[in-house]
DNA sequence: ACCTGAACACCGTTCAAGT
DNA sequence: ACCTGAACACCGTTCAAGT
């Protein structure tokens, strides 16, 4: 709420930096195969760290989230920019919103984490989502002023229609996913028709 | 997986049947507010009763949570039935739609689990999850013989968008609830304009 | 600055003893 | 048939002691 959450710094010293990364990198994997309630102390195993290690690099389990998903995310930011004055606006829009449902359903409950995050200050994603919520407004913005997308829609409105799809591709177990046909819809739903 | 889910039923006995009340009412209670994860302990206590008697009825928080929510979704049910047959189709499967959404909704944590019984016959929400699936499918096939719903929309489809929208409603905290919204986009996404 | 691991707390789950 | 609560297991979190 206050905007004073943690965010966690790649160390400058030589042996907290490989054990910053080797959290990381078994962070990922448990995040992966568990979710995002993998155990920490699995984490800090696999990661060969004690468990005190862990809390001091990341002290609360949303920092390591964080961390563990800063890069995708700022990739994703990054390529909206890229995207950003395209010849096809529309098409813009669509292969970013493709990518960003990816992104936010890259392990079990991390885009429950992202929604929440992105309406509290107090968090450490929230910095990041709103990065994401600022890019995806402005690919919205130029596909809306080339009347490719209903003018009514808010970015607010497309990010829960983002979550929604990421939602639906994160329950979906191996085979059945959902998610691919479920933005088709919304986006046929919410695109103008060329005359 | 193999379909068999244990389900919790009200015993004959009356301590055992108070006990029994007790604890759903206070399950109820401690999901509307914490979520499906509530503290066992913590409803055990609201019920008065100790732990090991809440196990005994509900020997998995799956079967607590299929028992919490029975009623409402066998209402859920039977609303379609009666709403089945009605003048306007469209109108039957929207208004049926939102009450869906309200149902899946009732708290934290309950479209995933429902979500998963969805397909998974050893879960025990799966019977009650089939015979939603059938009764959306039913307003869904006489909304789309009626030239109202795009033709190509399958129930599984019916039920990702569903399950998507009370899935935002349930990240809304208090105010900003964009499930009615979300639920407008689709509609208007899936419903074909009478000509 | 950073690491370790014992210690504490909390909660889920089981089960022997009881009515 | 049903209830109780102690006992065990597991995991998150902190912190004193160490390098």
């Amino acid at each position: 709420m206050d905007g004073k959450a943690y965010i966690a710094q790649r160390p400058k010293r030589a042996d907290g930096r490989r054990n910053y990364d080797a959290i990381l990198a078994a962070a990922r994997k448990a995040f992966e195969s568990t979710g995002a309630d993998a155990s920490l102390e699995d984490i800090a195993s696999q990661a060969g760290v004690a468990i005190g290690t862990l809390y001091r690099h990341f002290p609360t389990r949303a920092s390591l989230v964080e961390a563990a998903t800063r890069d995708g995310l700022e990739n994703l930011v990054a390529h909206a920019e890229r995207l950003s004055g395209a010849a096809d606006p529309l098409d813009a829009l669509t292969a970013w919103m493709r990518e960003a449902v990816a992104h936010f359903s890259t392990f079990r409950g991390l885009v429950g984490i992202l929604a929440q995050s992105m309406y509290d200050e107090g968090t450490p994603s929230h910095t990041m989502c709103n990065a994401m919520h600022r890019s995806g407004a402005d690919l919205l913005r130029a596909a809306q002023a080339a009347g490719s997308v209903r003018p009514d829609l808010t970015p607010d409105e497309l990010f829960d229609l983002l979550s929604g799809a990421a939602w639906v591709r994160e329950q979906a177990a191996g085979d059945r996913d959902g998610s691919p046909r479920f933005l088709q819809l919304v986006l046929e739903g919410i695109t103008i028709p060329r005359a």
